[in-house]
DNA sequence: TGTACATCAGTGAACGCGCGTTCACTGATGTAC
DNA sequence: TGTACATCAGTGAACGCGCGTTCACTGATGTAC
């Protein structure tokens, strides 16, 4: 790829990368070939190679762009425009199983890093600041909670809605209304409990 | 293969699901080429033809496998004799985690499911015979539990679990102390909060 | 107990195909003077 | 404002390789009489 380049040159990049997101979340690893990116994003299969050099590359540049754009959501959940409250937080993590086709996409992440050192280390990073920005919201809410505390929390948290996302998606599981009632319930118990630890 | 194999032939077939198991586990699906397996297996490729008819006959087979063990498993967890507490469920389900192999196998399970229907509908099945398993040790340890508040806790807990696995093994987190000692004692809590719902 | 035969277990070579990668090339666009 | 040139964007064909699959074959084992 060129080292300077032009506003075409970023926006066919961006295109590239979302045809590969597209055939990983609907296909799988396995059928991410050069020549169905190519072909899903309406360009040659040569040309793929002037903007990421090997398949590797363009792996790794996908898992990037799907860690960074997640984890700016996140941002987006935990930050205070006054009126977010653990309720909203909750709300919104939940609300982004409603797309099978991001948690699709997860799962390939995941299986992606239990193979991979590298993915690996992006994705623990990746969670890493996902629970720095529950657990600096929860302290928002609850100033009476130490450091440590919400810390752990946060991570906990953010574990429980992992694997929530694999049933609620419908990949793992069916969402029925009386679970999903009785799992916000717990979750939100959880979250509030802002005496105990 | 054979209709009615000798008992050569069903050890083979399981040292072939055992050579396939490992690769999935340790490098993925993408690794996991026919080649690989009689490699692996100390088996030519030819022969591997007589037992699996085709590299999806051995998925597949592998797929029901690990399902099927896993749920013997699940059912010595919550099968009851005498002795077996809440507590000493929620432990025997955390101490899989300290199977990486086996976490990175459900990666690539889940993977599968995303994508493949047939997959995804033997996954959903072996979830809710987990959760149905769960949900009857439950009302054994909280007959006032009701058939069906004990059946929402269930799948709340499996949820939950299957979220805890991926960063207790290692797969997208690290353990650490605290956090595993509050994971537990909120798993704890939810599971004998006996008189709720 | 012996023999004939069917079935099971295992071999080896070849196939066509899609894969990632390479490379020489052309056209479009930006930039320095 | 024109022009020359470097760089960016995009094309097309070919490569060697590993893949799943096929198939004709041989040797080992079980079974019926």
């Amino acid at each position: 790829m060129s080292s300077r380049p032009t506003p075409k040159g970023r926006q066919r990049r961006t295109a590239l990368l979302d045809a590969a997101e597209r055939i990983l979340a609907s296909s799988g690893g396995s059928e991410l070939t050069l020549r169905a990116v190519a072909d899903e994003a309406g360009v040659r299969l040569g040309h793929l190679q002037y903007y990421f050099a090997s398949r590797s590359a363009l792996l790794s540049a996908l898992l990037d762009r799907v860690l960074t754009s997640s984890l700016e959501r996140v941002a987006l959940l935990t930050g205070r425009p006054d009126g977010n409250s653990v309720d909203a937080l909750l709300d919104g993590v939940l609300s982004d199983h409603d797309d099978p086709a991001l948690v699709r996409l997860f799962t390939e992440v995941w299986a992606m890093a239990a193979h991979d050192p590298e993915a690996a280390a992006a994705v623990r990073a990746f969670y890493d600041q996902y629970a720095t920005h529950v657990a600096g919201f929860l302290r928002d809410h609850a100033p009476m909670l130490s450091a440590d505390a919400a810390r752990r929390r946060a991570e906990v948290f953010v574990m429980l809605m992992e694997g929530a996302s694999l049933f609620r998606s419908g990949v793992a599981g069916r969402r029925s209304a009386g679970t999903d009632a009785h799992l916000r319930h717990v979750l939100l118990a959880f979250l509030t409990d802002g005496d105990r630890d």
